[in-house]
DNA sequence: CCTGCCTCCTTAATCAATTAAGACCTTAAT
DNA sequence: ATTAAGGTCTTAATTGATTAAGGAGGCAGG
């Protein structure tokens, strides 16, 4: 079983590589009856098409779209959003007929040959910590590149919210109820592994940019409102899980005085703290308000939230890199709303 | 702008196109001094290494596995079963450094290219009906494939559960608590978008393999403990989601006599269904009892269900397709189990 | 008969690399 | 001095296709 090619057919039938070529892909340009003996010969011997790799080579184009993440890919597709952003990519580039190419990454890895290795026609990067290698190779390979949520590389088009802006709309809402006592659970600032309380200097160290702009925006409104950030307690997790959330909720609603608000960057962690409300017996919303990120998995617990466009983002990163028009660089932000459900209300009165 | 490529290198440098790939392939291959200076001309002219589509040609070796989904993206990623063994795969994927490529398939779209070109090492099929053209193009390619769930090709390796025996084992749990009054939904037997009542022989009709089988073992439980199959109200779906489930839920719960037990083939659908009996204000378990399908969303919800190893599916999914050793032919049987939840219960007593 | 025009096919350059084999020079051992 | 052994680089074949340009033959019109 010797590896068939374009030349084996051709001297099957005594004509040129070119004309075997043409038979393939320019059915006009040969005659109907060479063309079908070409063809029964190719299925006799069992040659599938032209390799998709010479072509591409040839061709100069590969036909996929290279997709990182900073996750691995098993976390990447237990959060809600991701899922909904990839639907929306899929979806683009499903009408381009071309594939989506996902790489590996692995965490803390700084091999990056997936990336040099890859065949790809555009890159779109989605939440690389600041300074991770894997960029500089993406952005080495010269090819279109969209970058979603983080990080902001000038020179390239950006897609996302205004994270500070959406942080400060979900702070601003519980403190306009009255909050004053708060608590945060974040995800995803550090790709250190840290779990547990994170002061403000290592806070404003965060290594994400989008989440260190959403927590920027909480801090912000709060300040606004007159609340001494320093004394906000906030739990850091490494994993975007309901356990964690729960863990962190724990941590939260032991503090003292205890926040009768927690902001969250993500609805699962939001419905981790609502766990640990349950858990204590505390009363959502009447005791404790609780906020959520993204309106992902929120609905259905009637969770508060921020909804964002996960799937119109992912969309128009297809559309810029597979539209064929070269993007122009500048960010381009999505709208952002907040939406509210039954997680959040005024806080209890104070104890006399 | 002109294209950088190795022979540019070794034009600037006076040297051979050879020197500078060992320099980027095989340092060891090259003076030091000479590798240096090789890597200081790429960096000044932009060079990022050679390309990845001419190196796939030469080595024979894409860095890619294809996955191909019988659903469309979007929806493929709604469904946490998927979801899970995705994950699997990806982490095999991660393991070997190789990328993962996400084939479209638009949906009745005869449209085969994508398969035609892709450049990758391997083929992951999963779940694709009976007949489906791409499953020919992927064979055609003579690459290394894997199928899981459906449907099952001689030749080559399947990966799955035992869905009769998994259907029985869901139906003769209710069936065992007592229940003789049954009705199903199921979603993914058809291909035809058909949404509605389903009659024995549509039902033995159905072009996905794995779900046709699980319709089996249902129907061989009821028989055996005495129900007549033509008797079962048998509802159809084309979309796996909640409002669909609610939708069959509905139809269900008005026939005559009303079902006391309702088995579903995915948990999402059961979920659906328990909220079409909140809608009618019917306790669970108490007045009605519903099983869903895979463990994969049915937790919180107190589902019955039955769990099946999505996640180790696509672990060996991958460790078959990159593991080196060429795969065995024929089917490997993952386990199954039945986990009973809060969702079952004996059923009510008959009215007098 | 000559010219022009088709149709159908071939020639040969090209895409961007990898790598076995060989050339050339230096150094070390016999 | 001779030979062998390394180290470093070059030559040239190879991977499997695409496609512009050109040639051969047939046919119609002047």
């Amino acid at each position: 079983m010797a590896k068939v090619t374009l030349q084996t057919i051709a001297d099957r039938l005594g004509v040129s590589r070119a004309t075997v070529s043409y038979a393939f892909s320019r059915p006009d340009q040969v005659s109907a009856e060479l063309r079908r003996r070409v063809m029964e010969v190719a299925d006799e011997l069992g040659y599938a098409g032209p390799n998709p790799t010479a072509r591409s080579l040839r061709l100069g184009r590969a036909g996929a779209l290279g997709l990182l993440f900073s996750e691995t890919l098993a976390y990447a597709f237990a959060d809600p959003y991701a899922v909904g952003f990839f639907q929306g990519l899929a979806t683009a580039a499903e009408d381009a007929g071309v594939g989506l190419l996902i790489l590996p990454l692995p965490r803390g890895d700084q091999r990056t040959e997936p990336v040099r290795n890859a065949v790809v026609d555009a890159f779109c990067v989605v939440s690389l910590p600041d300074g991770h290698p894997a960029l500089d190779e993406v952005l080495a390979r010269k090819l279109p590149v969209v970058v979603v949520d983080e990080p902001y590389v000038p020179g390239h088009p950006f897609l996302g919210i205004d994270e500070p802006a959406a942080g400060a709309l979900a702070a601003r809402h519980v403190l306009e109820l009255g909050h004053r006592r708060l608590g945060v659970a974040m995800v995803g600032l550090h790709d250190d592994g840290h779990i547990g309380w994170s002061d403000v200097s290592r806070q404003r160290a965060a290594t994400f940019e989008a989440m260190r702009g959403r927590r920027d925006g909480y801090q912000a409104a709060a300040e606004e409102a007159g609340v001494d950030w320093a004394r906000v307690p906030f739990y850091e997790l490494s994993r975007n899980s309901r356990e964690a959330g729960r863990q962190a909720g724990h941590a939260l609603l032991a503090a003292n005085p205890r926040p009768t608000a927690i902001l969250t960057n993500t609805d699962v962690l939001a419905l981790g703290v609502l766990d640990a409300a349950a858990d204590l017996g505390l009363d959502v919303p009447g005791e404790l308000s609780v906020v959520g990120f993204s309106d992902s998995a929120a609905q259905d617990a009637g969770l508060t939230t921020i909804r964002q466009a996960k799937q119109e983002i992912g969309a128009e990163a297809g559309r810029l890199l597979l539209g064929g028009a070269p993007a122009r660089p500048g960010r381009v932000l999505f709208p952002h709303e907040l939406i509210v459900r039954a997680s959040t209300a005024p806080p209890p009165p104070e104890p006399p």
